[in-house]
DNA sequence: TCTCAATTGTCACTGAGATGTCAACAAATC
DNA sequence: GATTTGTTGACATCTCAGTGACAATTGAGA
């Protein structure tokens, strides 16, 4: 059973939240302040953080700081006001995984908070290396050689590469691979997918319109095997 | 027994979808107003909601925002006037799991809300692999073998495939698979239906023209077994 | 048992939608 | 500012779901 620590002031939102990661299976932590948010971090060993930016007394994004320099694989999502200009450089610069503008839906935030999660627990428990026919991929230095030969992935590919070995053998569709690798911030069109696939095929399979590893499933997405 | 909230200020549809769901055998409770509907879903604890987006006072879209706050896995299923923009997003945002224009029929609005509350119920479990005769499917994969070798199915193939057996031994008439298999975003006339039931059998029926698995239900429909 | 209408099985065809592919453009990086 | 990288749009290609026609089957009533 996860915990998720909610770092808000206000009881209204405060309530609508732990109604709603209750009713979906977590254990729900409440924080009213900063410093008692760190200090929740430290104890009560969260799986995820949901922070408002909006805080009597110590500004959020100094909490933010504060809870990833404290525990950096620890997935933050950040709740900011419509009126708040959003910035995604701050964001980045804080270490926030996700946010959501307020009003926000409960369903949206839901969603977001278990990505950020799943995307975490994925990096925790990823391999460093992989191989494959005569492909070897070490994602920690961002390196590929084929047959020995060393091969230049870019990070995008590497992003898609490693997200496709974590889940082989499953059908991905392409949502789920734009809401997994891409994240939220930036959501490109489902073409996109396409051309990292097919630069992933030119780059690694032996005939690239007869893929053997990297595979099509028409009307659901693309699957890796090996 | 399962209950039904309506939220409508209109006398003449409130006693019609009481008659509607009171003869399918429903109990039916009734709210005038959005804040007495938020308080029958905690009060009531109704199975499924039929809200009225035109409310006096509360906008329904707030309503349904705070219903899916206080229970997200509840369905709800918008009422909307055909003069109102039918907006997807805006559907998608609040929360809305279905929609129906005013004037609706009544066997529409009926199907509708028990389409809803049946995905909500199958949600909780459902098995990614099956195995019958010697065949065994892998819904994760999308793949299937007989006697262990593949065989090919479609992604409709599929789906159709998945919904029979979570419904093994149950008689389901081809409008049932319509709903749930195929949604209402298209709905296709019910000969598609038997179409994707005679691929089935030929690719997995021993005798295609005497199928164990795949039934026909002269009159009602189909019924897989195994 | 026979007849007939309704239901279902079956097949080939087709158009909509999904995917592959490339080149141009935009954004990031150096 | 040059180069690399990511994204988009356009177009070609392909797949398959859906349709309609007709045959076969079923079941009710004569």
């Amino acid at each position: 059973m996860e915990k998720i620590l909610v770092v808000e002031d206000d009881r209204t939102v405060q309530n609508a939240l732990k109604r709603l990661f209750a009713a979906n299976g977590y254990i729900v932590e409440i924080a009213r302040t900063g410093p008692a948010g760190l200090e929740s971090v430290r104890t009560a060993l969260p799986a995820a953080v949901v922070l408002d930016l909006r805080l009597p007394g110590m500004p959020g994004q100094d909490v933010c700081r504060e809870i990833k320099n404290a525990a950096p694989a620890l997935p933050v999502v950040v709740l900011s006001a419509s009126t708040d200009v959003v910035d995604k450089v701050l964001l980045l610069e804080i270490g926030a995984d996700d946010y959501v503008t307020k009003p926000f839906s409960p369903r949206e935030l839901l969603a977001r908070v278990q990505a950020s999660m799943r995307r975490a627990s994925r990096l925790a428990a990823a391999p460093e290396t992989f191989a494959f026919e005569d492909v070897a991929v070490n994602f920690t230095n961002m390196e590929l050689t084929q047959s020995g030969k060393p091969v230049a992935l870019t990070a995008q590919e590497f992003k898609v590469l490693r997200f496709l070995v974590q889940n082989h053998d499953r059908v991905i569709s392409r949502e789920e691979l734009l809401n997994d690798v891409w994240g939220y911030q930036n959501y490109p069109s489902t073409r996109t997918v396409d051309n990292h696939i097919l630069r992933l095929r030119q780059k690694l399979e032996k005939d690239p319109s007869h893929p053997l590893h990297f595979k099509t499933v028409h009307g659901a997405g693309y699957k890796f095997v090996f």
